[in-house]
DNA sequence: CTGAAAGCGCTTACAG
DNA sequence: CTGAAAGCGCTTACAG
């Protein structure tokens, strides 16, 4: 931004061409101009001789497009999310984008407030991990025409672009993977919440429980995600004396947050019972576990592609795209703690 | 950045007076312009009642500062930093600041492309936790001027803003701990590196071992941090064997894989042995363990404000400030696995 | 295939 | 205390 900073005009003066030619040489599809093939070669060698650097601020005040995201979390701590945007950060920062991150703590007034800080840096889209409650901020958004892809997380009332995983498949994968090791008392735990990719896994869950004639024992309004490990201290042993033989987890935090209290309480896995945790970014832990844990696995690279696809898309539309809901395959992977031992 | 955006023109012409006086009103300091009181109220009232967003675009180009800075860290997926991180977007968003945040993965290569990448977004300084190797790309950003403050990490021959914690002082908090508590054999455990802070932190533990007339147990080079599991599976046992009492480890992250492993091996703290970590900022496994884990804790908020306050005013100064050096203290959280059982 | 020129929305010397 | 005007560095119709 310094004044000795090279411009287009420095380029244009020293190849004794116009800057309308330097511009069209240095746009990404020179081709479009018609600028002839050599033009385009020797105005590039000088760029890179005379180590020229676009002015942002300039391309964007004129073009009206900030060529800048933003990526609104719902926990930024949660490593699944961080490892997400990552891979959007990679997609963007290949496509000349550059990504603002957000992160609202699972907390709706700060998304409404962090779309608006967003729309006024002049982001040209963004992409969300809705919490819950978060339906009216996100419909207006979608009233208003703005780029939007939804992660993660959807609502069934609102019609808008999202990547999500296939909740149902996944928690069938484990279901199933327990009944084929031999199995039949297979619990699923969870938490009281209204997001839809939760409950879809507990249908998932259902729905396989059912087609292998099994009862189902779901703990999911026992819990209270602000206190897991009390919670959990006092549910698992309860379920374990109750019969249980198997745990499949809704999510990667309950699965971690039990496997430490199982260990605190002297229980292996899956000796006293078995165990499938959900997805393994965070695997520190599951990976240092003797027997490693099966979990399952969701495409984390993925859901950063298509998402930031889907908003470029939309994007250069100008938001006026179909909707496009992508739903992604989940895999299992199988490790020691879903065997009988 | 739709066309029906409102400007300062629009404004301007609602209330009949110039751009300029608008553009006053609107800045941070009015008053350095003699600017009315009434006018500003006037103008403001206005600007808020057609929701004016001042156009950023156009300002940079203006300007030539960006009000953007970039967070290149060592690696984002520790915790401890990524909390740092928010903390200085925090700061930044008040002080209008936008974060771009990027990082290295220890990599010195990578912190030489993040580094021009940042530069050529336009970004008006940087914040750096610098890994090994990284003082030739560290050294040359000091020499260009360009506003800088390094975090965490600090190079003893690189002469350059820093903010860093007293990590003499935390490890010997730690022993003198253990030393009250009757510990006499005390082992530090760290690993193979060349950072300046983890070799403070084993100079802090020879230091007061040294003052307590204690003989030094280091376990530094038998360490490599990219299997660090299994070497501890085989340095652990062994340090007990030899009857070590207590262990004083100089990273969060060695810290929390050598308390899974001694679970693991059906061990427990402090009974087999004590345990003192460092920084509880990924506390949820200490906070999971039954007797609770004593830590270092490091002063995450400081740091995040501290590093965003001195880059500020280097910025404002044109990088021209003094070289400033803060150091910040380190707390020890004494729970149950530093006590005598 | 190439050039002259307008204009994106601001900030800020300069002049009153 | 206030205004007219230049100009930041680009992109892009328009005209050849």
């Amino acid at each position: 931004m310094k004044s000795n900073k090279v411009t287009i005009r420095d380029l244009a003066k020293a190849l004794g061409v116009s800057t309308t030619l330097v511009s069209f040489a240095m746009s990404d599809s020179p081709k479009k101009y018609r600028v002839s093939d050599e033009m385009i070669a020797k105005i590039r060698a000088k760029a890179k001789e005379m180590d020229y650097q676009p002015n942002n601020a300039a391309r964007s005040l004129r073009s009206g497009k900030s060529n800048t995201i933003g990526v609104i979390l719902s926990d930024i701590s949660n490593r699944f999310f961080a490892d997400i945007t990552r891979c959007i950060e990679d997609q963007a920062s290949q496509n000349g984008y550059t990504v603002l991150v957000g992160s609202t703590d699972e907390k709706p007034e700060r998304l409404a407030n962090l779309i608006k800080v967003f729309q006024n840096k002049g982001v040209d889209g963004l992409i969300i991990v809705p919490c819950e409650g978060a339906e009216s901020s996100i419909s207006e958004l979608v009233a208003s025409g703005f780029p939007l892809v939804l992660i993660d997380r959807s609502f069934d009332n609102i019609n808008v672009s999202s990547v999500t995983l296939n909740n149902i498949k996944a928690t069938s994968l484990a279901v199933n993977e327990l009944v084929a090791s031999g199995y039949r008392k297979i619990a699923f735990v969870s938490y009281k919440t209204s997001l839809t990719n939760i409950l879809d896994r507990e249908m998932g869950y259902r729905k396989a429980m059912r087609l292998n004639d099994l009862k189902e024992h779901i703990c999911a309004n026992e819990i209270d995600y602000s206190s897991i490990n009390n919670e959990l201290l006092s549910l698992l042993p309860k379920l374990i004396k109750q019969g249980t033989e198997a745990l499949i987890f809704s999510t990667n935090r309950l699965a971690i947050e039990a496997l430490i209290v199982i260990q605190s309480m002297g229980m292996t896995v899956p000796e006293d019972v078995a165990f499938i945790g959900f997805d393994g970014s965070e695997t520190f832990a599951f990976n240092l576990y003797p027997k490693g844990i099966t979990y399952i696995k969701q495409p984390i690279e993925q859901f950063g592609y298509e998402a930031f696809n889907l908003l470029v898309a939309n994007i250069i539309a100008g938001g006026k795209t179909d909707i496009v809901n992508i739903e992604l395959n989940p895999e299992l992977v199988v490790k020691e703690s879903s065997k009988k031992s």
